[in-house]
RNA sequence: GACCCUAUCAUCUAGUGGUUAGGAUACAGCCCUCUCAAGGCUGGUACACGGGUUCAAAUCCCGUUAGGGUCGCCA
């Protein structure tokens, strides 16, 4: 039984992916529950709508909670309700039975005097914090209380910890091991001024209410397991097993740093979606980074579905943190896309520019069979398959030329992409071939035409027998393909030639063939 | 400042006392080739540093250094 907790912000972090994936599968492979919670107990940071996000991006990857928020709001599971906000009266109810027991108390210092506390500890060089002499509060008498409660000052509930910071707990962590860390002597906000718990006190309560048994989270909250289970403790409960994992990290001058939503576009998740970056291929690569044993298994199972995995939790890469590597999740895409048929390829696309590219949208239904076997050219041949397509934001200005309203290429630019080779023999080989030209020839008899073409005129037919002797020709026979490819494509690099010209049509070929 | 985590090629990593330190990505070269991509082959100053323990250390211990994280009425 275990969980994913995201805080609804209107922004869902890569790495709340990757976690998200990890929770996953630690229980449904093992056979347990997985559920969603949302965590929105900071309603500052509180964004209308943010929910669906949450949901949708989970949704979109193949992430499915067993129990949770589904996308119109509603709660399903047996511990409903599942978002935070609407747990208030039990996080209360539990504060309340904690100050009845003497674990809890008020606090009614204001934010400036916390301030100053804090500052007098720094300039002693002390441990910052409500803690030992610096928790005024936790000597207050009933009768000081009651005054304060009286006069209407603004307070929160504090948690009077036992903990001796000079002692030492040893905390087990599935994915770090054995952890030696001082105890919490920290008296920690339970319930903030506006009634709503702080995410430690959510957490005991709900985790424990909720059946959790692994809690898999970031490590930033490592430091906070002795106050945690210190916290169950006093609630009575047994506290479930944690591991930690590092966050998803990126290069910065030189220096490693967490991916943050200010300044890096990718720890959004949703620039995958607007650069078209196939689901699959994001999954692969966050399993990769989960297992490195992922690509081996992948390479022995290609055609099954990464959930199928069999992930190895006491292997997980648990070190600094990897850093985002945009080469290995294009390589990794490049394989998925290679993998596809046309036509899934084709909705995917279709799919992506209907939000992000409408026109190109319009374009694509319009030509649908025609589309198709573009990108049917050199798809599904085994090894050799094309793989240069990785992103769907790619495939307009790939294919742009296959379209006469979109092939502008000027008579200027042939020129330049047809290097040492005069006008009139452009004309000549064009006009040669457009004659000779008929679909219905095999590769071999096409090819056969440009190199009797190109032996007509001076080029080698052979690149053995251009090789061997340079001198001997004008050029070779790839020079007069050049020749061809730039009039049909205005290109100079394109897939193979003569699968284009079959998809074109002749029609098309031809006039482009004699447009010069 | 205190506490915690981590340290193998450029990157992700395999490695749990004896390996020519392996793989993938990236990069470079060659082959193939109508261009490109793909494919095939080949390649490169990787165990942070310094001490131990041991016949033997990337692996165990101790320091140092570096990076990361935490120390909120954020999560």
């Amino acid at each position: 039984m275990t969980r994913v907790a995201p805080s609804p912000t209107g922004f869902m972090h890569i790495g709340g992916i990757y976690a998200a994936l990890l929770c996953e599968r630690v229980a449904h492979q093992s056979g347990g529950i997985f559920y969603l919670r949302i965590e929105d107990t900071d309603q500052k940071r509180k964004v209308e709508g943010a929910e669906e996000v949450i949901i949708n991006s989970l949704g979109r990857y193949g992430i499915h909670a067993d129990e949770g928020v589904d996308q119109n709001g509603k709660d399903y599971g047996p511990y409903q309700p599942y978002t935070q906000s609407q747990r208030k009266e039990i996080y209360q109810a539990y504060a309340k039975k904690l100050v009845e027991e003497g674990l809890a108390y008020p606090c009614f210092c204001s934010q400036e005097d916390l301030d100053i506390m804090r500052k007098i500890q720094e300039k002693q060089s002390l441990r910052p914090g409500y803690y030992g002499k610096y928790a005024k509060c936790r000597k207050l008498t009933d009768d000081e209380i009651l005054a304060n409660l009286k006069a209407g000052k603004p307070y929160v509930l504090r948690f009077k910890s036992n903990g001796d910071y000079n002692k030492r707990m040893i905390i087990k962590d599935l994915l770090k091991g054995d952890i030696s860390m001082p105890e919490n002597d920290l008296d920690v906000v339970l319930i903030k001024g506006d009634g709503l718990p702080m995410y430690h006190f959510a957490h005991a309560i709900d985790d424990h209410l909720m059946g959790t048994t692994h809690v898999i989270r970031g490590d930033e909250w490592l430091s906070s397991v002795p106050l945690h289970i210190q916290l169950f403790v006093a609630l009575g409960w047994k506290a479930p097993k944690y591991g930690h994992c590092a966050p998803l990290q990126k290069l910065d001058n030189g220096n490693r740093r967490k991916l943050s939503k200010r300044h890096d576009p990718e720890a959004n998740i949703v620039f995958f979606w607007e650069h078209g970056y196939p689901e699959k291929a994001l999954i692969e690569y966050l399993f990769n980074l989960l297992n490195a044993s992922f690509e081996d298994w992948k390479r022995t199972n290609p055609d099954k579905d990464a959930f199928d995995f069999p992930m190895n939790f006491s292997k997980l890469s648990n070190t600094a943190g990897a850093l985002f590597d945009f080469q290995k999740l294009n390589s990794i895409s490049k394989e998925v896309v290679a993998k596809m048929s046309a036509e899934d390829v084709f909705s995917a696309v279709l799919k992506w520019a209907e939000t992000y590219q409408p026109n190109f949208a319009d374009r694509l239904r319009d030509n649908r069979e025609y589309v198709i076997s573009i990108l049917d050219i050199e798809r599904n041949i085994g090894k050799k398959s094309r793989k240069d397509l990785l992103k769907w934001e790619d495939l307009p200005n790939d294919i742009s030329y296959f379209f006469d309203d979109l092939f502008t290429t000027t008579r200027e630019e042939k020129k330049t992409l047809i290097p040492n080779i005069s006008e009139d023999l452009i004309r000549t080989i064009s006009q040669e071939f457009s004659r000779i030209y008929n679909p219905a020839d095999d590769k071999d008899a096409w090819f056969n035409h440009i190199k009797e073409i190109a032996e007509s005129h001076g080029f080698a037919g052979e690149m053995k027998a251009y090789r061997e002797n340079p001198e001997a020709f004008k050029g070779n026979v790839s020079d007069v393909a050049n020749v061809l490819r730039v009039l049909v494509t205005g290109r100079d690099k394109t897939p193979d030639l003569y699968m284009i010209m079959k998809v074109m049509g002749t029609e098309r070929v031809k006039k482009r063939l004699q447009d010069f």
